[in-house]
DNA sequence: CTTAAAACTAAATGATTGTTTAGTTAATTA
DNA sequence: TAATTAACTAAACAATCATTTAGTTTTAAG
């Protein structure tokens, strides 16, 4: 086969075989990596064992490997499936016309979003980024990194729309702003609610 | 050997057979154990092996745990050591009687402590307490407990030399400092240091 | 010098990790 | 209905994990 013309088993089954199927999915793949995002974002990437996974997304090693390749295949899919929940809090930000305001809601907002029990259970992002080392995959660091990069800019938009802040402040708070979320996250895995408030109060006295 | 007289096997020996001692050992407990703590410090708990520390430490697994018993021992002997290192900084900070200046001063000291190459390496502590989940070992999960108010009492104390300020002022204030702490840590292992700086600045902005 | 005990080396332990393979079941099309 | 093929179950895979065991070497006391 020419190297141009190659393409996957997979791809090629689903695009010439489409009218040829045998035997269904018995998952929705949207709704079993949604139980594994849970999982990762609970437990952290390399104490999700594949048998938690196996039991948690309710399908056999066989059917996870053969839709998502690997662990690691789970995990970006785990964070693109965090991703998509998060944004319902990012579009709010996002909406938001009221300066540092719209920031100081996203945090306690992304507080109800982590909470678990008595705790939350953190950012899977921050969590992830938290955990991982330099030698970690390049896909899940670049993700990691686009994604921070993302929310750093919406603060970054926020902050622009009071008009007397010049360039370099505007810079300066988005990069406070950004790494007062890593002290957040952590901080929902941690502290009670009363001294989230105080973090939170203090963060945007300054601002 | 009756109960109320049972002394384990290894204070025995050291306690009555003091004298009697058989083959020296090669190593010095504190100086493999420094070892030991950079390798936890640098790749976290669960990512460090026993084969790496054996390598690390340069003395053989049966000594590792003849010394410390078992991982978890090695980890709680390396947590240890890490506080024995970071009170030069905590002393520096006790010693101070500029307020809020003294613990600004700290933040900016453990940037220079946890340096490694162009980024840090965090805190011990803090990336351990990030990494752990609620079903870890309790001596771990207190040792964290302890050192983290311990490290929240100096900054109250310090926060105290204002005498300006109210009681539960310096609550709120030093419940953001700790929290703060932990932004700080995750960040000196992802961000430049100029935005460190802006973080360190802002946080310290009418405090 | 003999004896005893601690410290050493090195290999084996059983459990668990992520991943793959062999064989069975079920759905679709001709 | 028969043939085809994907999706399934369950077992096996090699590698690595923390921990233990067996056997040797070294030191010091009697």
């Amino acid at each position: 086969m020419q190297k141009c013309f190659h393409i996957s088993k997979r791809l090629f089954s689903f695009v010439v075989y489409k009218s040829i199927m045998a035997r269904k999915k018995e998952y929705i793949e949207e709704e079993v990596i949604e139980k594994a995002m849970n999982l990762f974002w609970r437990n952290g990437y390399e104490s999700t064992s594949m048998q938690m996974l196996e039991k948690e997304m309710g399908i056999n090693k066989f059917s996870i490997y053969a839709s998502f390749g690997n662990k690691n295949g789970i995990f970006l899919k785990s964070l693109n499936c965090y991703k998509l929940k998060l944004n319902a809090l990012i579009d709010k930000l996002k909406a938001s016309e009221n300066g540092i305001e719209g920031i100081k809601q996203y945090f306690f907002d992304f507080i109800e979003f982590s909470k678990e029990t008595e705790f939350g259970k953190g950012c899977l992002v921050t969590n992830t980024a938290n955990e991982i080392g330099e030698d970690a995959d390049d896909k899940i660091k670049e993700a990691l990194s686009v994604f921070t990069n993302e929310v750093k800019q919406v603060f970054t938009n926020n902050l622009k729309q009071n008009k007397t802040k010049d360039t370099i402040t505007i810079e300066q708070q988005a990069d406070f702003l950004i790494i007062s979320m890593f002290g957040l996250s952590s901080a929902t895995r941690l502290f009670s609610n009363t001294q989230l408030n105080n973090y939170i109060e203090n963060i945007f006295k300054k601002l």
